[in-house]
DNA sequence: GTTGACCTTAGAGTTAACTCTAAGCTTATA
DNA sequence: TATAAGCTTAGAGTTAACTCTAAGGTCAAC
């Protein structure tokens, strides 16, 4: 039986967090002391550690009630119901990876345009590339289109 | 001259958004009616364009705050400067993009270890997974590493 | 028996970038 | 002239996931 601040110690997250997740019906303590200090099983700590890899793969608090439902009763739920979970998750991710990298790319086109160096920003190609919208360096950026269209 | 709407539907900002913008000091209507409308110059416009510009490619409306002090008087400022922001900016991208990839290959995974079929969810291997602290499938990892270390 | 570390709760604060509401003018149209 | 659309402001609400504070109870050690 583990007191919260040793839970916290062993699974990284804060005190604080953890009456949070609890707050947020995602963990619980079975048992608490006379005085109303929490406790937790093996169990508590198993059931946490799968809030955390959960978090870490990019769950949210939301999801994981979703999954946390699942988990106490496998019997009640499919492999659907946990792969739609998935998958949706998987598809916010990859949306937001696609936005990244082209920001990314972006950011990459006006470091390279730029010469960086001390002299006044009057010429500036990242200045001038965000004042024409972005109608960037029609050499860089067909560069890169190429390189994207080798099969 | 532009009114407020008429600058939304040019951006496609919202006049919300634009009355927000001017609050955080990042755009201004040069001239307002008697009755304290705001009309919009073709400067102001382009300022407009400048900062949603900006936005686009990731930039907080901090850094733009600071990109537009450098826009309105070049010759003070350098293009370090400028590039200072947008290095700052592309490394803070480039971990998030880190840090997504990392939970797509993941999710991957995780969703080509499961049968995601009306089964109930007891042998579930996203759910094994999730509880195993994802230590995944050798497999799938390895090969996964292998494609990574092809030069 | 008194520190000091740890625990409790309820609830407020944080962050970023909006987004919306309310109450009240102004302007254009019929 | 009446109505509707559009404008103004100040300020509150939204979202997610914490993070912190205050006020007070508990526990182990000296």
């Amino acid at each position: 039986m583990l007191k919260i601040s040793e839970l916290s110690e062993k699974t990284g997250l804060s005190a604080h967090t953890l009456r949070y997740y609890e707050k947020h019906g995602l963990i619980n303590a079975s048992n608490r002391s006379e005085a109303g200090y929490r406790f937790y099983t093996d169990s508590d700590v198993r059931r946490v550690q799968f809030v955390k890899t959960a978090r870490n793969t990019g769950f949210s608090l939301e999801d994981i009630g979703q999954l946390l439902s699942i988990r106490v009763d496998k019997l009640s739920h499919s492999c659907q119901e946990v792969t739609d979970i998935t998958r949706k998750k998987l598809d916010e991710v990859s949306a937001k990876l696609t936005e990244l990298q082209s920001m990314q790319q972006t950011l990459q086109l006006l470091l390279e345009s730029c010469c960086g160096g001390p002299e006044n920003a009057t010429h500036c190609s990242i200045m001038e590339a965000l004042d024409a919208g972005l109608l960037l360096d029609r050499e860089a950026a067909s560069r890169t289109e190429q390189q994207g269209e080798t099969k």
